[in-house]
DNA sequence: TCCCCTTATACTCAAAGTGAGCATATACTA
DNA sequence: TAGTATATGCTCACTTTGAGTATAAGGGGA
């Protein structure tokens, strides 16, 4: 085994920060207009920048740093997520350039209001993926566009084997024929969708193909699209922070240091796309050891005034997997 | 935000190839003489190869390749487990070599007999992380050499905030205290370790101090060393492998498709490294719609014969975790 | 003032799941 | 034939969970 020399790379780095305001979720974008390098010059995109061979000690560092010079933020909560490096990602390798490895983070935050001449936005999570939100119901696009596209990409081919696989796969993630819905299944939809060219991104090739895509008038109920494969960055933030807060503690990162038990639930709804049950909600954060009494009250509920609670640490030595538990309603 | 042009990196892939064969859980290792770049020639290291920029289209595609050079194995399950990218992991960035990035891969596979003159070699998965393993009860040298060492670490700081925050690391990662021992927290107590200087690995530098080493008659209690930071890639590796067991049916990537009960038991017992309840786990495996009985009986068992099960693939449309549970006895 | 809407919080009850163990069956071996 | 090893069925108390019912305490408007 040979050590070869530095071949032509490029290491990117990108933060998928998420925030919850108002109870709905946010991603934090900037305007991806150079990054992109196609026609569309205004698609959204996550923070980005290359890692500095020399200067970043660390890919975290690295991340901190260029997020705070994108966005003026200064990130806490920041674990890596996933690292992206198919040949083709990006735009530059078509025109010679080096090959692009993207390292993705996920981090939390309390959502900070931005300079107002800042180049990054807010914009809401599930503006991107809208059929993951199902606070309010089963969301429409499934019947009237994901589902009907989606068989007629089972039956769209002749093999068997092949055929019973997609078949297979649309039942476990999208939910049918005896399955139920699962949300931490994000990136499995995710990758249907793109398969079956149902979501058509902005690098235009894959694998030499040009994918087909869904009609111009049915593509707004599939969501926004971000610059390059931002959208998936974005699922798989999702589906792994879904399946996080049932077991660490991390929707706290996303709280004030005092907060209402219903503001509480709600942040934990914005995440997991589903409404829960009240008083089992309570019951399951309380006597789970996940919070406590201030004994503050806050009479801005519009109701009964409310106890104030906060995170009891804990928790952390007392409970081996202390998150928060979903009690659908 | 400029794209400047290539920087020197190199990209390794790594992979952490786990089998378990006679109740033992294993790793495939290669010999690391030219890797380590060291005095000690003959460390252990995981099979490692550079990505190729040209050639390899997807980073598991290169991971493949570089494992059937180096083994002459095939692997079939594969996931990405983590991005290491500190500087200086590798003793080449010393030398004014390229910033080295390491992709590690997670693979399942049921072992194989290896040629005989392979460079390939499985090793005990716990002679690297002895701590890990409570089948046999609670490990001795968690006693003997971990606690003090790391008692000594805790009270070896000053200031107050960070010995506090180094005792509650402490309790959680090792269960103490109140906590309970917590099997998937291999990582952290591996770091712990690390930076408490209780295990030396092969790079020798680490922000320019060398680190304090244990005796050497202990240290033959704290596990095998491996090059570079191969054990940490281990840790990180059996930590997810004991999280994932718990809601996916990976433990049947490392059984042959039909088997008893007990042998799937025990496979689950090497990957949690402590004993289950056996009447418990059979219940949750059968009820949980996770195996099917074949009819067909395997007498060679010294006891009274078995029914031979197999792996119910439906269960991934019939329920949205499946994994196994752990009835710990 | 009182009714109504809103949110908060206590409590119940059945069903399902879990931990721990007893009991029995069927092989092989000394 | 006793003893050991594995396999497998079943019990029972206890905990957790799903789904409600009931009541408390604020504000606004008729």
């Amino acid at each position: 085994m040979t050590i070869r020399k530095g071949q032509r790379f490029m290491v990117g780095l990108n933060a998928v920060i998420v925030a919850v305001t108002d109870e709905s979720p946010r991603v934090l974008t900037v305007r991806g207009s150079e990054l992109s390098m196609t026609d569309d010059h205004e698609l959204a995109a996550l923070p980005f920048g290359p890692l500095d061979a020399e200067k970043d000690r660390t890919l975290e560092r690295g991340v901190r740093g260029w997020v705070r010079e994108q966005t003026g933020l200064e990130l806490e909560y920041v674990e890596q997520l996933y690292t992206f490096g198919d040949r083709h990602r990006h735009p530059i390798e078509h025109q010679g350039g080096p090959r692009m490895l993207s390292i993705a983070y996920l981090a939390l935050i309390r959502e900070v209001k931005l300079a107002l001449d800042s180049r990054a936005k807010w914009l809401d999570y599930y503006s991107f993926l809208p059929w993951e939100d199902w606070r309010r119901g089963r969301p429409k696009v499934l019947d009237q566009v994901i589902l009907p596209k989606l068989e007629e990409w089972v039956t769209g081919t002749e093999e068997w084997a092949s055929r019973t696989h997609r078949q297979e796969r649309l039942a476990i993630a999208f939910g049918l024929g005896g399955s139920e819905w699962d949300g931490e299944k994000v990136l499995e939809r995710y990758e249907l969708l793109y398969e079956a060219g149902i979501i058509d991104e902005s690098v235009r090739t894959y694998r030499g193909k040009r994918r087909p895509s869904t009609a111009v008038e049915k593509r707004e109920l599939m969501g926004r699209r971000m610059a390059l494969d931002h959208r998936r960055m974005l699922a798989t933030a999702l589906g792994r922070l879904r399946g996080k807060i049932k077991y660490r503690p991390v929707v706290f990162e996303l709280l004030s240091p005092t907060f209402r038990l219903l503001q509480l639930q709600r942040v934990v709804e914005a995440l997991a796309g589903v409404r829960l049950h009240k008083q089992n909600f309570r019951r399951l954060v309380d006597r789970g050891g996940l919070v406590e009494g201030t004994g503050q009250i806050d009479s801005e509920t519009g109701g009964r005034p409310a106890e104030l609670f906060r995170f009891r640490r804990e928790v952390l030595t007392e409970r081996r997997a202390p998150g928060v538990g979903l009690p659908t309603s």
